[in-house]
RNA sequence: GGGUCGUUAGCUCAAUGGUAGAGCUGCUCCCUUUUAAGGAGUAGGUUGUAGGUUCGAGUCCUACACGACCCA
């Protein structure tokens, strides 16, 4: 063999061929009735046959003894190779693996020396012969920008993807199973519309050819949410995709899925108190408490009930608590005091905003539900009955970050068309969790 | 859009302006309970691109491309 200009690929190419010379098909038929290494685990008995599939994912050659572990759904189980009890054939097929082939094995179980649960192998098979190394087996994938366009090949070498990958899938399943036990109806509803309303963002644009007409994909499903409670729904939720064509960043996905709800008959004390028990059981479910360690070794506590704050107390907290008597140049002064850097000449509602971004929402780890915004932020919602000047709504901030808002809808059609046209365009509101009163 | 950092072997990374290296992977061997196994050998490079400075550039300068992180 000439291997002067062999690449690893060039390698991997003319063992499949070395294969098929054996009579082995290299992407093999199908391998049923196997356990996961999971199971496998789970049931352990000394001397059981079992049978497992899975990629091979490490490999220790000691001569006559193999070592390897296959990794499949479940995780990693060793598997055991005595090389002299193969068949002639199988030895030869051995001979031919890479790291990254899918492999079936049967055999039966025992535990090594070193205590590891391992599978004594008596018969392999070849299902998928790999043509591509896989990344360092060590150092796994590092490089950012292949981990999120070849998400196939993070999974395969990193832990932590499939664990959040598993959070990811279990949290989704929690919600949908939550909402409907709470008597919400799951619904889907137009990705493609003709107008793309329901918050503020620059949408993508697409083409229908028969009906000849440019279409938006959705920023938001709220208008169609709305229109199933006028329908007589009540309760109904939509968790998926949204689109919005602004800029990319770790936290900003163009595509994103988004969990909205809309409950007639209630208010945003009914959704906030429905929002906490929610995100209560979610984290019961997926890490068995209500403290979650965060990146930085602080504590998330979701021990409820969360605190409601009224937006004007919590930045009296930070800010002093004659702040609104202040005048506009005090503001200022006391703003950079506290550090907000401001741009000239904003009004004292968005002084007062901007300290609340960077004093409050910026700090708050714990969860906390700041209620009655100042009715400037949020212009299509419900004004509170005794402060006009205040809406009916409500900001979860928890990890630093707003997570869900909450509204009290504005009902009254005739006031609602009034406040839209004061709005530029089509784009108005920003929407996440909202109900009808 | 702004700032900082980065781009060297398939992968992870070294290399005062003076002969481009290591580990892993691959390949050839030794080893019948290994754990990032070990040991012997071997292959692998247009140092992101284009220019410039210099006797000499992976290294210094300029521009560009791509990316990461932070900020807007």
């Amino acid at each position: 063999m000439s291997e002067d200009k062999s690449t690893l690929m060039e390698i991997r190419r003319q063992k499949l061929e070395q294969l098929r010379q054996l009579g082995v098909d290299p992407f093999g038929g199908p391998f049923l009735h196997t356990e996961s290494s999971a199971e496998i685990r789970a049931r352990w008995e000394e001397g059981r046959k079992v049978k497992l599939a899975g990629r091979i994912v490490s490999h220790r050659d000691m001569g006559k003894s193999q070592f390897l572990h296959l990794q499949d759904r479940g995780g990693r189980l060793q598997i055991y190779v005595q090389k002299p009890s193969l068949s002639e054939k199988d030895r030869a097929v051995f001979d031919l693996l890479d790291l990254g082939d899918i492999l079936g094995v049967e055999g039966s179980l025992f535990t090594t020396k070193t205590g590891e649960p391992s599978v004594r192998v008596e018969n392999l098979v070849l299902l998928t012969k790999s043509l591509a190394p896989l990344p360092d087996k060590w150092h796994g994938l590092v490089d950012t920008e292949t981990r999120h366009r070849h998400r196939h090949l993070d999974l395969i070498s990193n832990e932590n993807s499939r664990r959040a990958l598993d959070l990811r899938v279990r949290l989704v399943r929690y919600l949908r199973d939550f909402l409907n036990q709470q008597g919400f109806t799951e619904v889907e509803t137009p990705m493609m519309q003709t107008v793309a309303g329901g918050a503020a963002a620059e949408p993508f644009k697409t083409r229908h050819h028969a009906l000849g007409m440019d279409l938006y994909l959705r920023i938001a499903p709220e208008l169609y949410l709305k229109r199933l409670l006028v329908g007589g729904l009540e309760k109904v939720f939509e968790i998926n995709r949204n689109f919005r064509n602004e800029g990319i960043s770790r936290r900003h996905n163009p595509e994103f899925t988004m969990l909205e709800a809309y409950w007639a008959y209630s208010d945003f004390t009914g959704m906030a108190q429905l929002v906490e028990e929610m995100i209560c059981g979610a984290a019961r479910e997926l890490t068995g408490g209500l403290k979650i360690p965060q990146s930085d070794g602080s504590e998330l506590d979701l021990t409820p009930p969360w605190p409601r704050k009224r937006y004007r107390d919590a930045v009296r907290e930070v800010a002093g608590a004659d702040w609104f008597e202040l005048s506009p140049a005090d503001m200022e002064k006391r703003a950079s005091h506290l550090g907000v850097e401001l741009e000239p000449k904003l009004a004292p509602a968005e002084i007062t905003q901007k300290v609340f971004e960077k004093k409050v929402e910026a700090l708050a780890v714990n969860p906390v539900f700041i209620t009655h915004l100042p009715a400037q932020l949020v212009p299509l919602a419900r004004l509170n009955r005794e402060d006009p000047t205040v809406v009916d709504v409500y900001e979860l901030i928890m990890g630093r970050q707003e997570v869900s808002p909450g509204y009290s809808e504005l009902n009254d059609p005739i006031l609602q068309a009034e406040r839209f046209r004061h709005q530029v365009g089509e784009h108005t509101q920003k929407v996440d969790t909202e109900f009808d009163s």
